[in-house]
DNA sequence: AAGAATTACCCACGATTACCCACAATATAT
DNA sequence: ATATATTGTGGGTAATCGTGGGTAATTCTT
């Protein structure tokens, strides 16, 4: 039984196989709403990897996507981008989801994925690629990132 | 029956077995509030330690990070930081936790465990690594430690 | 319309985990 | 002091989980 519904923590390591299939890890589908059916949405992450929302999360997306007026260019703009790349999955009896090969390439994925819980949404990284982009960012700014340690952790 | 609710004061010293499972003491169960549902959420400490949070405790810090605005890349740092390395666990009948190996090398725990209240959350150490810690810290600031005591001890 | 390629769904199996019971040691009550 | 309950620690077993592959249905191509 789930405690904390549609909210996902922790880092899980799994294989990719030939198909494009990987595993949601067990905890978070049990995690999942069951209004959700089994389903996520995939997409490109703002960094290179792939994000994973429960359906009725990304459906609150798209509720506030049609909120933007379509005469403005950039509006549309936008909702290209973000729309383009989103497809639902529902893991199939062993958990698994399928991830195409754009979404792949996007992330760098291989063989070998991370799957780590974002409380509201999940993150498919390449290991490698996760590395680079920590150290990148905490580098940058260490500063913002002490303040926020401050004002959140207990 | 508790007098103090989620509240932890104490130091104890138990085994971890060959499963990775260590005991949440006895009166730290007790004083675990009810709505936790005999669940804590395990994580990395700041120190080399694990922390070992109430579920609702951990849920505040749940809810602060929902706060946050996935757009900038230092945000979406801190909450892939934060969320990674800690899940729910449920302690079983005979009233332990199993730490996962990951949580059991970074504090470098092997098979005794050190645990002390910490008033609103709990910490797991190794023995020598806390003595290290505390060794470096006091000597390092030894003048901040007697402005703090100065102000809080009665 | 027929064949080729892709996708969806099912089964299998080793490894891991969750859950149960056991028992000695300590604490509490009578 | 003796009996009773609780606590800490160890181990066993059944269910679940992660991963591979197979076959039928669907889609696409020509």
């Amino acid at each position: 039984m789930a405690i904390n519904q549609d909210t996902f923590t922790g880092e899980y390591s799994y294989t990719i196989d030939a198909k494009g299939r990987v595993n949601i890890p067990a905890k978070f589908r049990q995690s999942l709403a069951p209004e959700n059916n089994n389903t996520f949405v995939i997409t490109r992450g703002m960094d290179p990897c792939i994000w994973v929302y429960p359906l009725t999360v990304w459906q609150f997306i798209e509720d506030n996507l049609k909120e933007l007026s379509a005469v403005s260019s950039i509006n549309r703009s936008f909702i290209r981008a973000t729309a383009r790349y989103a497809s639902p999955v529902k893991y199939d009896k062993q958990g698994r989801i399928i991830l195409s090969s754009q979404l792949l390439d996007y992330a760098k994925l291989d063989k070998d994925a991370l799957i780590i819980g974002m409380i509201n949404k999940i993150e498919i990284w390449s290991a490698d690629e996760l590395e680079k982009i920590e150290k990148q960012t905490t580098e940058m700014d260490s500063s913002a990132y002490d303040e926020l340690s401050d004002k959140i952790i207990l």
